[in-house]
DNA sequence: CCGTATCCCTTACGATACTG
DNA sequence: CAGTATCGTAAGGGATACGG
């Protein structure tokens, strides 16, 4: 997880991974990060709706993770009844914009022609 | 897998994953990748020695899939006995590339001092 | 509405041993 | 050297049901 992989003379040094990037490559991240960032703050509720095959249980995980690691914000509005809002934040704008170029890359090399984005 | 993620009004749609996005996220890929990139073309034992933790099973495994999706070649030097070697496309180095951006976004948002790319 | 808990299945991957 | 085969464990995530 955060170990470091030597070359024999010890000069090469290739971080294959980290918390953060295994966050990033799981399922639902990226699509979480660009639903909130195109629609600036949204709820649970209207989080899962917008993207399909996403369940409540992988959105609550994730949405903690993301939290957590600071890629998004958990706002309560202070209302009658409350209400819980996700925003993306600078980070997390990053993130996102960071793998956009990573998966137009996938799917333009991608054969399988089904995959797409739009 | 190769799901789309629709919008009610199926305006949006996001790709949350492909299989060649999937490829490039798991574990070693991104290593190989590297190693291959900076010496131009290496022999099965040479990689694995230069990639600490990296199983003969699990880079059996991952040179397959990665040749078989062109990001990297085979190439089988015909001497006696016979050489095999791999290197890296045109293809590998653009999502090696792309992927070192995210990983050093990662390394400089990862609060795990720890974890760091060299 | 906003989650949490439980069950279960699949896949990734490490360890180890073996082969041409 | 360049792999393959088998086994075991752990994590991801879907389905479903439940709670404040």
């Amino acid at each position: 997880m955060e170990e470091c992989c030597f070359r024999e003379d010890q000069e090469l040094c290739i971080f294959y991974s980290s918390r953060l990037l295994e966050l990033i490559m799981k399922k639902y991240t990226y699509a979480i990060l660009v639903v909130l960032d195109k629609y600036g703050k949204l709820r649970f509720n209207e989080i899962q709706r917008k993207i399909l095959g996403l369940t409540q249980r992988t959105l609550s995980i994730r949405l903690k993770e993301l939290e957590k690691v600071k890629l998004i914000k958990r706002v309560v509005e202070p209302s009658e009844p409350v209400k819980v809002y996700y925003t993306i934040t600078t980070e997390g704008k990053a993130v996102k914009n960071a793998m956009q170029i990573l998966v137009s890359l996938a799917n333009l090399l991608d054969n399988n022609k089904d995959a797409y984005l739009c």
